[in-house]
DNA sequence: CACCAGGCAAGTA
DNA sequence: TACTTGCATGGT
């Protein structure tokens, strides 16, 4: 069977299983943004009482965010972890988007892919990971988010090798996949999910996986 | 108690 | 380039 195939068959079983997955949890792209920094590394349960407590705050918006002292930024955030790393990274952002756009958010959201994706990894703080999650999630663009479940499920299912880094695992899907960012929306949210139900790093139910015997 | 969770940057050799 | 360490909360 081909790569291809195999690919396909995976996105098959897993929304037969499990159906549309209605990514990314949040209400505007701006909440994207933020929730891509602030679930680095953290589970998303963490996260959304941080983001709970910014929207309670009236907070979870470009002006009044960019506005409050990054130490205030980070007690709000605390039950996510790394609160001062992340409200440092969240600043940056916020910066990024006021000293080369003005503030306005939509011409910032609507550049162009490669030449975006390079700007948001330039930021400290935005790795591959966030930037991707931005790009597909918050702006649309069809760019496929390689994260720690699609690498574990990947090599838990022998379809690559332990030490495949980021970009193969990103080119595997995107060079033998449509280019489409609805398909990778729902493939990445599928793996999230599949791999939060049966993947878990120390006790999977490969037994119940709907990619059992690949 | 130990281990894990939708990473990333900085330091070292 | 390749490895190591710090960052930190809340759930199992």
């Amino acid at each position: 069977m081909s790569t291809a195939d195999t690919l396909q068959l995976m996105y098959d079983r897993m929304l037969a299983r499990l159906g549309p997955q209605h990514w990314w949890p949040a209400e505007t792209p701006f909440e994207v943004m933020v929730g891509a920094i602030l679930t680095q590394n953290t589970n998303w349960k963490n996260v959304e009482r941080a983001i709970d407590n910014l929207k309670r705050a009236g907070l979870m918006a470009l002006t009044p965010l960019s506005e409050l002292p990054v130490a205030l930024l980070a007690e709000y955030i605390r039950p996510a972890g790394y609160y001062n790393i992340k409200a440092g990274r969240l600043k940056n952002l916020l910066e990024h988007i006021r000293c080369h756009f003005s503030n306005d958010l939509e011409a910032f959201l609507e550049q162009p892919l490669p030449v975006f994706r390079e700007q948001l990894l330039s930021i400290k703080g935005i790795g591959r990971e966030t930037a991707d999650s931005i790009l597909l999630y918050a702006a649309n663009l069809p760019i496929f988010v390689v994260d720690a479940y699609t690498h574990r499920i990947l090599v838990r299912h022998q379809l690559i090798d332990e030490d495949c880094d980021y970009e193969m695992i990103q080119e595997l899907f995107m060079d033998h996949l449509p280019c489409e960012s609805e398909l990778y929306n729902q493939y990445h949210a599928l793996l999230v999910r599949v791999g939060n139900l049966y993947c878990k790093k120390k006790k999977p139910d490969c037994a119940a996986c709907p990619l059992q015997g690949l």
